[in-house]
DNA sequence: AGTTTATGCTCGTGGGACGAGTTTAATGGG
DNA sequence: CCCATTAAACTCGTCCCACGAGCATAAACT
């Protein structure tokens, strides 16, 4: 093992970065951004190339002057393993340096029980390993529920209890990246999403229950443990009313189908994300007015984070665009009402999320971001 | 002006940087924590004492082994300005690339009338300006209120409407940096304080309402346009009752001396600090009441702040530190229980903050990080 | 076909990090 | 008191990489 010379892969480590958050970009637009000369531009992209990281495909000409070519992912180069599990099912990638989604896979769970469903996964793990060899360098896993350290803590949706999640690459000596859905989903549009280019950004979803996370330079603010980003459970409303997080009076309960079915004076629904899509089809009055109530609390809690965080975007995913558009006055309302006074000069915008497939994308972000770091590519090219 | 070499000043950044985080750091302390070969050490060191900006004082020895030296700002090096206003004073002082702080100031207003007091700083700065020369590289400002672009938004308790504060550095050519008091103090807490070595600290502060700051690394979240930390401006309790901010049911209503009046059904008080200090001292039984509604408000809207965002540790100043200290128990209580189940195992600490000229230390933090990074010393260097 | 324009390539230069070997300045044991 | 031990500083040859000037190339205009 040779001591890594500080510095040699610094410029290799930003082609990648730049490569990884604009696909498709073209080697004379890296050099541009980078300001690297078009000499040092020759160089990096030769020793990127040389070590397999990436290749170079002719550019469509963009007017006069010599073409330039693109970035690409070299075929020999290493690779993610990109998951997202969901309540009803499960999702695989494989993910190149240049963000490309390969080899999809889609799968529904036979059995919701966690042994069962892991087991699953960590085959996909093998397949992937069988079939990528070396090349294959992470795991990254989006989860419905709060993650610390790899550990699931809870996850209503699932209905599981808490696990160790390291199971599923347990023996094959992969790094795991396990992460919440809401915050890698935020992760997503903070990059190439609604959200792209702002410096701070606030990321929302509504299933059963609120989560979400801030963002600042596409970077989400996880916390001591990995467990950040739980805005649901800020003390918000009714005191007496329990949570099943532990705590009293959560945003949660006010802002999903647990709410809509209390104001409709109707049980816990089995299922609140359907009862939710149920009641929004709805349109008598009383569906309508508890409708406004959840809207009325969504808005004002969003307003409440925007005081505390100042963001330049906020982005919405799930069920919260369907609700706001259902009462969308009712939200302008709340949510400029709710501000401090100098920020309704000009609030900042409220923008549905773009990326359906969030959650698998900001978990193969996650893990491009550590194989583009100098030590990793450092460990890529003595391996070789 | 000759383009700045890639990488030319990366190092001495480096080692700077750890100068302005652990001043009276040894020069062996230093090329070990930047895992950098005593060769390198020495042609660092030697390039940065070229330049003014450091110098070396033999360091008592400290065992066996040849004895290393003190790194220390250079007697010609540069310096910031780091100005800390209050409601009824403001402080100075002239801050070193070695943290230390000189020519402490420290005067009470003879006026609070806006212009009279700016007018007054600029004379600081003008004076600095001339006693340090082109040492001088910047002005920080700490104040109490909302920060935006270096624009007071608003300051209840300078009872100031919004101001432009760059007229004090105007015409100088100074950059000026203007932040909240609260977002500074945290700064310096999660630095050299009772957060120092945290990864996610948040930083809470009582007055007039409450003010504070998530701070990750080291640095504040301060948002899009500095905003960021008015935390005290979250929807928490009852909506019926509109916050001077502009918005309803502000947690900031329920944790100082306006809430205090409030339960002890007396009009809102002149000055809510000295009034909370007073029913403080007082040991009648609805006064007791009146600080157990507060404490309880305060540890549950912190134990939501803890569930948003798995800080390792909180650190609370000013009032915050007495009203706890005087019904820990409900603290405890109101803390633990609002914490989502997971976190009850071993809650985040809730430490008393420890640096009492936080927002001036924290001011002239922020103005270091600045000035030891790449371009700020090949400016330096270019100027010699 | 020649001009314009943007880009890529070659190569000499220089700075800086590295590390092996050497020197220096302290402690501590005999 | 001297010498071994220890930790750190200094010297210097080496290597790597960014830079930029000059040249080559491939397209689009004229």
């Amino acid at each position: 093992m040779n001591p890594v010379r500080r510095g040699q892969w610094q410029m290799a480590s930003d082609v990648l970065t730049q490569l990884t958050r604009q696909p498709g970009i073209t080697r004379a637009a890296v050099a541009r951004t980078l300001r690297l000369s078009t000499g040092s531009a020759t160089e990096v992209t030769a020793r990127l190339r040389d070590v397999h990281l990436v290749t170079e495909v002719p550019a469509p000409s963009q007017g006069r002057g010599r073409p330039t070519t693109l970035l690409r992912a070299h075929p020999e180069g290493p690779v993610v393993l990109a998951l997202d599990l969901r309540q009803s099912n499960w999702r695989s990638a494989i993910v190149t340096l240049d963000g490309s989604l390969q080899d999809p896979e889609y799968r529904r769970h036979r059995s919701r029980r966690p042994q069962v469903v892991l087991n699953n996964l960590r085959r996909q793990v093998e397949q992937a390993r069988q079939q990528y060899g070396d090349r294959l360098r992470m795991v990254s896993l989006a989860v419905p529920g709060t993650i610390r350290d790899n550990h699931l803590m809870q996850a209503p949706t699932l209905e599981w209890a808490e696990l160790d999640l390291e199971t599923i690459t347990e023996g094959t000596g992969l790094p795991l990246l396990a992460g919440n859905d809401a915050t890698l989903s935020g992760v997503a549009e903070a990059r190439t999403g609604a959200a792209a280019g702002a410096g701070t950004a606030l990321h929302l979803i509504i299933e059963v229950g609120i989560g979400g996370t801030l963002l600042i330079d596409g970077v989400p603010a996880q916390g001591a443990s990995g467990a950040g980003g739980e805005y649901g459970h800020v003390p918000f409303g009714d005191r007496s009313r329990a949570c099943p997080c532990g705590a009293r009076g959560c945003w949660d309960l006010e802002i999903d189908g647990r709410a809509l079915a209390r104001h409709l004076k109707q049980g816990r629904p089995d299922d609140p994300y359907a009862y939710t899509e149920e009641v929004l089809r709805r349109t008598d009055r009383s569906a309508r007015a508890a409708v406004t109530k959840v809207v009325s609390a969504l808005g004002s809690g969003i307003a409440g984070l925007v005081n505390a965080h100042d963001p330049d975007v906020i982005t919405i995913g799930g069920l919260a665009i369907p609700l706001r558009a259902a009462a969308e006055r009712t939200f302008k309302e709340a949510y400029e009402g709710g501000l401090m006074t100098f920020h309704r000069g000009s609030p900042p915008p409220v923008l549905p999320a773009t990326l359906p497939d969030g959650p698998l994308r900001g978990a193969a972000a996650l893990a491009l971001d550590q194989l583009t770091t100098e030590p990793a590519i450092a460990a890529w090219v003595a391996q070789r």
